[in-house]
DNA sequence: CCAAAAGTGTTGCTAATACACCCATGT
DNA sequence: ACATGGGTGTATTAGCAACACTTTTGG
């Protein structure tokens, strides 16, 4: 390893895939560029990472910054470092996977302004960059780990309907499951609780929200216990 | 998004962690580092990304010039962007995972030159830099990665005796495995064939050699099939 | 003939699947 | 009373785990 003050250098940024869940569909928040290179745009939320921030902190930035998105669940994805991906010169990102509740008031508001917006995976805007392939990879990420990880329950409110948190399965996995079976999977995990609310404004029988219970998945993960849908 | 020539950039790097199967042990490569910082410290074999290449393509030109090692499995890991983990400036690093056979004679040779060595995982030096970190998230990515990817073949060489994968099972994930349910499942996956040599210089009966069929993973692989140990 | 590892089936249990009806609520 | 989704149990099947002895070979 030899070091390289005298050298040129790529530049460093980071670019995230946020993911949010409608009713109906799975969405990612993109935001519109106003520069050039893609002036007008849709591309995803990032930027250059700066020097006295780790490059997890430049993402949480980026994202409080251009898309008014906090508190996420947020985990890095992958590195793109191909020569071209940037027109002007030399760009690395590293890409990040977040998890969104659509339901949290701070990022409706977001959604307001001008230039961000959430667009269903399936009708995509042409992306600025190499972002179709990030976004990519991010849905691959998801589906592969909403299996074996609890981090569904990132996408819903902190109260929801078992009814609420299948649909959410059946979007990502892109596939019918079964209404019993997947109640009795579930449950049986004993990951999430029964609360004593039940939806509102719905004009049939209200269902009853559960939460899920992050002491004891941390509890059971200890012990090698594995979550499975 | 904003455009930063005139900034002061962090450093680019990628690092490498090549696992090999010894006969007992899971052994790491590393190579000893002639200059500060760390002078004399093991590293994990790695260096600068040039303007000009791919970051992969830097995992791949490291991987050769500091240790000899071509033609392996290699995937991206993760990067690390830690402020302090270059003590001279802010280096980012790209890690990446690969997965050596130890029985290919170009890596015995490089073994053989001074300053690279094969370690077993709990046997380590200390390690230059967050090495160490890396080293650990790798083992992660391994550990998880043999459980539902044909990714263990990569250890093995071409020809090899099922007693000999079913101990590479047992060593990355460090619990022994019943001979008659391995066997029935390994082979009822349809995934490696009979060859018709055996083991060869063994005082006891000599096994039958098996190859995996990257041709049949790869059709099934298309149709939804899932590797599982 | 002995030591060492190769090779081979069956059984019980647990988990996954498939499947259909009654219930509660709001309009 | 009707429309809408909420909520529940059972039978079948498939996959996983536990388990011990015989065979082959070289020394």
């Amino acid at each position: 390893m030899t070091f390289s003050y005298e050298y040129p250098r790529a530049a460093l940024a980071v670019d995230c895939v946020v993911f949010g869940l409608d009713v109906t569909d799975l969405k990612v928040l993109l935001i519109q560029r106003k520069l050039t290179p893609f002036q007008h745009a849709w591309a995803l939320p990032g930027g250059f990472v700066h020097m006295d921030e780790t490059v997890d902190d430049a993402a949480r930035r980026e994202l409080e910054e251009e898309a008014g998105v906090k508190d996420v669940y947020l985990e890095q994805l992958y590195s793109f470092g191909a020569l071209d991906r940037d027109p002007r010169e030399r760009v690395v990102t590293v890409a990040y996977f977040a998890l969104a509740k659509l339901s949290d008031h701070r990022i409706r508001a977001a959604t307001d302004a001008m230039g961000v917006g959430w667009f269903a995976l399936d009708d995509l805007p042409k992306l600025a960059f190499d972002h179709q392939d990030i976004v990519a990879r991010a849905v691959e990420r998801l589906r592969g780990k909403v299996r074996y990880a609890p981090v569904g329950f990132e996408l819903l409110p902190p109260r929801f309907s078992l009814t609420q948190l299948q649909r959410l399965y059946e979007i990502i996995l892109g596939k019918e499951l079964d209404k019993r079976n997947f109640r009795k999977k579930i449950l049986s995990m004993d990951l999430i609780v029964e609360t004593d609310e039940v939806e509102q404004g719905v004009r049939h029988r209200a269902a009853r929200l559960y939460r899920f219970d992050r002491r004891k998945y941390d509890r059971l993960a200890k012990h090698g216990f594995s979550f499975g849908i």
